[in-house]
DNA sequence: ATAATGACTGGGG
DNA sequence: ACCCCAGCCATTA
């Protein structure tokens, strides 16, 4: 059995596959949504392992900071820049309005001021 | 059982 | 705002 546990790999799955085209999500508020705070390097670790053909719309999945993460594989990371580009999400000096395309509850519990109109 | 690794994060320079 | 470093945690060696 390699990478992450098969439970923990297939919440992370459902996850992602709940994010809405030309939305993204941080592997630290996947992580929070799987009410386990603290793995999000173990949420990339599980994308890692998604087959080629996969359903789940990993692309959706960046870091906080909006920045495209795959480190270990550029590859993927100029494939998923591409494909978010697709759906309609823009990337500013190669990274995403998190505060724009940003998804997930979490995301309005923060001060309203702080919310772009 | 200990040490190194990595699709990460937050704080400091 | 960008780069570097220490902290985290499950998987591997």
């Amino acid at each position: 059995m390699r990478a992450v546990s098969a439970g923990f790999r297939e919440r992370v799955y459902e996850v992602v596959r709940r994010i809405p085209a030309g939305k993204v999500m941080g592997y630290g508020h996947v992580a929070s949504a799987l009410t386990q705070p603290g793995m999000a390097r173990q949420v990339g670790w599980a994308l890692a392992a998604l087959p080629g053909d996969t359903d789940v719309p990993w692309q959706r999945v960046v870091r906080s900071s909006g920045h495209i993460a795959a480190q270990g594989a550029p590859d993927r990371a100029i494939l998923q820049r591409a494909l978010l580009e697709a759906e309609g999400v823009e990337f500013t000096a190669d990274k995403v309005d998190m505060r724009r395309f940003g998804f997930g509850p979490e995301v309005f519990l923060g001060d309203p001021a702080e919310r772009e109109a």
